[in-house]
DNA sequence: GCTCCTAATACAAAGGTTTGCATAAAATAA
DNA sequence: TTATTTTATGCAAACCTTTGTATTAGGAGC
């Protein structure tokens, strides 16, 4: 096992003293120019690397960002949403020299809190949290050790955001341009396949979906607001069981793309056409919504958007202190029209 | 900002020394019981966690494995792939206390190299890499430094890996299988469609094919061996333009779930029958498959059970010191036997 | 009560960097 | 030339832990 080098070694071999050699390495103006280029020379010759350990010791700076998320993902979630963002995400903090360690965050009680773990050990400089179920303790410690924190994708009812930075997408803009869309094109009598979830932005989907009926007129019914699990199966079996409920409408607002790809088949499958018996507006834009037949057309949410806005912030309040006023941001999702909701034609 | 407490605040509150302290909460068996109790019943109390980078500083171990992955990943791979691979991964490192940081690996020349950067700084333990492009040279620097490394899913022809820890999936093996249980079903002219890849692993998976009709006494054909970019949409412009090459075939092989489906479209849309008129057998299983209309039939690769053996060698090496000859593992890829195989009516 | 051994604790160095302050060297001014 | 300022470098402490060695306390044996 090779011994590393060291910033002593490179002083030796440049013939100057190791606070010399640091400064050097770090571009400080304190040293001459001939001996900047003369350590950085035998630095670069001997494959010198700083220790992180030893650096981040003093400068309480570990260049490390840690990404929290929801233990609970599947699949499905975690193609269409969290991995295209974590890439973003990596790519931003790359570029600015951090690195990012992923935890998921498991509640149970009892055991070791990752947050409080994380922070305190001073693993990480700071945090992003992807709608994940953190308590508002957990945020109230990170304020306290002034440990920076963004938010992201979508708000918790339990905790309190005012002071908080973050990213969230605008899903009651998102459910009311998906129906709004559909009554622009004649339906009036809408199903809204709602995820019966904890979380917090399907039931803001719902509102928007809501509004839109009234914004046109028509009084939203209970009864067309249906809750689903969010699986493919669900959904399938609801339509094939709620025969009555079809009768009733002329489009379906599914929260999911895959809640929307159950319905279809279903709907398929007991001879209905879509979009023209049935129009359908989904909502995540996974990428093989573009492949099925019909075309999913679906609700947006952009995923750079999110990263690119959270990293700046974070990075920014990674050296200014984060003393500013919390960064607040709502942005919109759009629909992607294709064919599922029979506007092209 | 608060300042956090060191071992140094608990060894005075407790009226004893650093040394003890550090001893106690790391139970060594040179302190006294009731000492010990007492310094862990304090360090709990005021919510001490140790410095992560003191700690590594002189144990020279960070408790961070580097997980390394292709840049050039598209949601496709990620989600049926990546994603849950990591995540098991996570989750079987988390158990033994280690922290996952994530990079992809630029192969820019003249930009920092990641995996030396990691290292030599001493930021994680091990890594894992994911057929990733890595280099001779990188992995002779490893060795020369100790830092264990296992290679999972795939290898690289480029690279010698008999020094190397791995675990690969047996892609000619899949190859072969899926080919097989397409001839033992009647077909005998077989369609591949093959992913043109500088990876090793589509080569390996065509090499099983071809084996497979051998062994079965048809000479593999190469007009039959059709090289796609791995799209959707090029599969379907392939089964579009090329009706002629349909005519001599009653069964594909793609070498991908997304390649399947874009030709199964395009034979529907020729209004042609599947698995009836054509038979398919696709590779990766993806979760959307079984949704799709004919259900899948798929070769799966076992994710969990290369995350399992990668994250244990790698914890055996990271405890050992990696002296112990390397392990290699060749896991066997299953079909499963959807709809577009046919052979299940 | 004294010696000797063991068990428990303390001391101090080490790990690799950064950084405030002191010092030395060079450059400028007189 | 000498005094003064500027610029470049060196010294040493600090960051927080771990760990080999020294020290002390306590107990056993006589």
């Amino acid at each position: 096992m090779k011994k590393n080098i060291t910033i002593k070694d490179i002083a030796e071999l440049a013939r100057v003293s190791p606070s010399t050699v640091s400064r050097g390495l770090n571009d400080s103006p304190l040293v001459a120019e001939k001996t900047r280029t003369r350590i950085q020379k035998i630095a670069l010759e001997h494959g010198f690397t700083f220790n992180t350990s030893a650096r981040s010791l003093i400068t309480r700076k570990t260049g490390i960002i840690g990404l929290i998320y929801p233990e609970h993902f599947n699949e499905y979630q975690h193609s269409f949403y969290l991995t295209l963002l974590m890439n973003k995400i990596r790519d931003e903090l790359e570029e600015h020299e951090y690195d990012l360690v992923v935890k998921f965050r498991t509640n149970k009680t009892g055991t070791v809190n990752h947050i409080r773990q994380l922070v305190n050990g001073k693993k990480v400089d700071g945090l992003i949290l992807v709608h994940s179920k953190i308590e508002q303790a957990d945020l109230d410690f990170l304020h306290e050790n002034g440990v920076p924190i963004v938010l992201l994708q979508a708000r918790q009812h339990y905790v309190d955001i005012n002071r908080e930075n973050w990213v969230f997408v605008d899903h009651k803009k998102g459910g009311y341009i998906a129906t709004n869309h559909l009554i622009g094109h004649g339906h009036n009598s809408i199903l809204c396949m709602m995820l019966d979830s904890p979380q917090f932005q399907f039931a803001e989907r719902t509102e928007g979906y809501k509004q839109a009926l009234r914004d046109n007129n028509i009084e939203p019914d209970e009864s067309k607001i249906v809750l689903c699990d969010g699986t493919f199966e669900f959904s399938y079996n609801l339509v094939m069981e709620r025969r009555d409920l079809l009768q009733q409408v002329t489009a379906i607002f599914a929260q999911t793309d895959i809640m929307a790809l159950g319905a279809i088949e279903a709907l398929q499958d007991l001879g209905m056409a879509v979009p023209d018996d049935i129009a359908v507006v989904a909502y995540d834009d996974i990428e093989f919504g573009k492949h099925f037949r019909p075309k999913l057309s679906t609700i947006h949410q952009p995923r750079d958007q999110l990263a690119v806005l959270g990293c700046e912030r974070l990075l920014e309040m990674l050296d200014s202190g984060s003393t500013t006023p919390p960064m607040q941001r709502l942005i919109e999702p759009y629909l992607i029209v294709r064919e599922s909701c029979g506007a092209e034609r």
